[in-house]
RNA sequence: GCGCAGGUGGCAGAGCGGUCAAAUGCAUCAGACUGUAAAUCUGACGCCCUUGUGGCUACGGGGGUUCGAAUCCCUCCCUGCGCA
């Protein structure tokens, strides 16, 4: 189970600062999560995610489920000893992988669009190598062609046993691309999931309900208020983020409005550099993210200027460390000439130290926030 | 000196008479990435412009055969290997 604790409520935004206890440790809030797809943070050990001052991870159901199996870890005695990872764990439901396996590996999209298309999704239609039925989703294994179902009760099993502290309802993440009677149908059936997920679910782990309805603010509004209804010890807010940036707070400001105050929320997949400030002022409590983990195996670097390429050849004869208000080992020891060599050279360490330093700063910021949260400034 | 094999875009390396401004890989440049099929993907990559079934210059140099040559012939230069 866990405890959420709100310790201030800014008078400035929607943000408030808390504590999130789960029987692996606290969590202050706002926080960020980094991203364990599959019971790793890429390129980091465990003991070095620690050192970036993470508080939580997020793992994945169904990658778990197709790769080792719910059954090795939970022999392990579960995700936290399995990985080495001692403190609090949230597991996705596998729900997102019926976007991006389904229509957003069809469409080339992501949850954000970035270029007007005139294809809808319509209501009735289906991704081309996953079936999403009112009962589940038949998933093909992009790995091996497999047939995987997963369905509510799948989820919630394959959560149980996984052993992470909090758990996701099994859901329909929607595309920006689908249309109002699709979201609406869609939406109908992921609140049929969420009643499910929480009837079967008999484990101690903390539940959160997804939110969903797409870019539709009825849909929206009325996701939030029958997920908010239920007894949830948390809730996900997830889905599409629109066309654009500016729709994104606004979305989240309809949800936000309609879910219960003293429950933590937690905004999925959604975490750029940019985003930390908007959605923690609209009163996020925590979020992940693959950002600042993919972006610097890529050779983004997360720094106070913005998003900096660090394979670009400009850094090669750049002494100055990556961020010179980071404390961090990579921005103390290292230079980014140093670090644009190991990308040009394709050397692994480029992976892990920016990897490192990302999230070390992303964790920085977001405590510089809770700072001035608590002083009343944010 | 003789024999053999070669000289192709930044590099490696295809092509061996037209469909070749020239495959492919690497390198380079630009862009993308938001609940991770991602150490990935996309695009550009001879020069010029009015950006096109456009113009120009190109496959070691020079000459030739041919309607047409990176591709065939001659010659020169260079490289590697072998033999003196």
């Amino acid at each position: 189970m866990i405890e959420f604790k709100i310790l201030k409520k800014s008078k400035i935004s929607r943000a408030r600062l808390g504590l999130l206890k789960t029987e692996n440790g606290v969590v202050e809030t706002p926080c960020f999560a980094p991203v364990a797809t599959q019971a790793a943070v890429k390129t980091l050990t465990s003991e070095e995610v620690e050192q970036t001052k993470t508080q939580i991870l997020i793992a994945n159901t169904f990658h778990l489920h197709l790769k080792p199996g719910e059954k090795i870890v939970e022999s392990a005695g579960g995700l936290h000893k399995f990985m080495n990872w001692p403190k609090p764990l949230m597991t996705d439901s596998g729900g997102f992988q019926v976007f991006s396996l389904g229509f957003g590996r069809d469409f080339g999209t992501g949850k954000i669009l970035k270029t007007k298309t005139d294809s809808l999704i319509r209501k009735g239609q289906q991704p081309k190598l996953i079936k999403i039925t009112g009962g589940g989703v038949f998933f093909t294994s992009p790995l091996n062609g497999q047939k995987i179902f997963l369905g509510p009760r799948e989820s919630i099993k394959i959560q149980e046993s996984l052993g992470a502290d909090i758990i996701f309802t099994f859901d329909e993440c929607t595309a920006p691309l689908a249309d109002y009677e699709y979201t609406k149908n869609s939406l109908a059936r992921t609140h049929r999931w969420a009643e499910i997920c929480l009837k079967s679910k008999k484990s101690g782990q903390a539940l959160f309900g997804i939110v969903q309805g797409g870019k539709f603010k009825d849909l929206r509004i009325e996701s939030a208020k029958f997920i908010g209804s239920l007894p949830f010890d948390g809730f996900g807010i997830g889905g599409e983020f629109g066309d654009n940036k500016k729709i994104m707070a606004q979305m989240i400001d309809w949800v936000i409005k309609e879910l219960p105050e003293e429950k933590p929320r937690h905004l999925l997949g959604i975490g750029r550099l940019e985003d930390i400030a908007k959605i923690i002022k609209a009163g996020i409590d925590t979020f992940d993210c693959i950002a600042p983990t993919r972006f610097a195996r890529h050779g983004i670097a997360f720094v106070s200027e913005g998003e900096l390429d660090m394979s670009k050849t400009k850094f090669s004869e750049d002494k100055n460390p990556l961020d010179k208000k980071c404390s961090c080992f990579v921005c103390r020891n290292y230079r980014r000439n140093y670090i644009n060599h190991l990308f040009r050279a394709g050397e692994i360490t480029a992976l892990k130290l920016l990897t490192f330093h990302n999230l070390y700063f992303f964790n920085s910021e977001i405590a510089n926030i809770r700072e001035k949260i608590k002083k009343g400034k944010f």
